[in-house]
DNA sequence: GGCAGATTTTATACTGGGTACAAGTTTATT
DNA sequence: AATAAACTTGTACCCAGTATAAAATCTGCC
């Protein structure tokens, strides 16, 4: 049902674009009523990003499962990515169309930064359970760069869909080498 | 006008916190109605950081009178700002009343991603006119680290009230370093 | 002073996301 | 079948923000 509406919702907001969709459209459509919609998505954007929480749980997971420091580790996880060509990574064309929809509009935009912060957040979190610390100022700047340097990334991929292997690979060495400075002489290294 | 108003806004909102004041409230106060306040402010956030331009006036002039490469001279412009006491890092009592009002609203706290997110592209423009090149991933990645430092920094240094200046330049000198690093070889170390 | 024209302010009415609440409907349990 | 629990819905509301056109205020000019 869930599922149901989340779809029917994005095949709506790819058509005509996020602002021009209303949640009264979305809830006919699905013969349903606003209520019950906002009943499964608390807010509008999330009919659209349903699979947030997923993607979070996978970088848990694979995070907990790391053999290296903390900071090779998730560089080593994100070549991974690149390498099974996960669709995190691989801008096929509905994938790019996908993240249009989100470029175009401006309440998307902002959605994704606050998914961001909370990205940076879980991994500071995460970052100094793994060296068995509170979460403390430097845990908290490694995270912010390391997502920092996600989002570069990621972003540039999408600018250009041919050649962006290079690019985003490069951004990731670099971002990826920033925060060994910034971790230097500490746990997250080595 | 545009003062007085934005003044009266500050304090209800410092009051009653910045979700539970409306807009008609803030007319109601200035004498005014509601469409002249949106006539001088587009949002209810800019009732608040009205003086954001301002802050990114002066890093574009500091910007321009450097005398060393762009990181460094960032660098100096942000120990200068510690040395000279200047209310973006001076957490006198009212400032951090100011920003207690931000944190306690989901709203504000988007908004300041938003006016973060622009500073990057802002300084991303800059660095990149400083070494005479189109805004390449290279600029952006630095100014998303750089930014993102800040931000660390700025909010380590609310959080303490007292002692809070070793921790902070601590973030600062290991923010920088990073952003050293992910441009090494380049013109914008020097 | 007084008039014409531009600018500012205002009232009114609307859109759309989101909440509160209470009543209705379905589904599961015994 | 009866009752409780969970889900769904209608209705009414709040508030930010927009559109538009009328009214008030200010401006330069004679």
């Amino acid at each position: 049902m869930r599922l149901h509406i989340s779809h029917l919702a994005t095949n709506l907001f790819m058509e005509k674009g996020f602002d021009n969709v209303t949640v009264d459209e979305i809830a006919a459509a699905a013969n349903v009523s606003k209520m019950t919609v906002f009943n499964y998505f608390a807010r509008k954007e999330d009919l659209l990003f349903d699979r947030n929480e997923e993607t979070l749980a996978l970088l848990r997971t694979r995070f907990a499962a790391r053999t290296q420091a903390p900071i090779p580790a998730l560089k080593a996880f994100v070549l991974d990515l690149v390498e099974a060509k996960h669709p995190l990574v691989r801008m096929t064309p509905p994938i790019a169309a996908f993240w249009k929809v989100v470029a175009d509009s401006p309440a998307l935009r902002e959605h994704t930064r606050t998914m961001a912060a909370e990205l940076e957040r879980d991994l500071a979190r995460m970052l100094a359970a793994a060296v068995g610390q509170p979460v403390d100022p430097l845990a908290k700047l490694i995270a912010t760069l390391l997502v920092g340097t996600w989002r570069v990334a990621f972003r540039e991929s999408l600018r250009s869909r041919s050649w962006w292997r290079e690019t985003f690979l490069d951004v990731i060495d670099r971002g990826f080498a920033a925060a060994t400075t910034a971790a230097r002489g500490t746990a997250y290294v080595r």
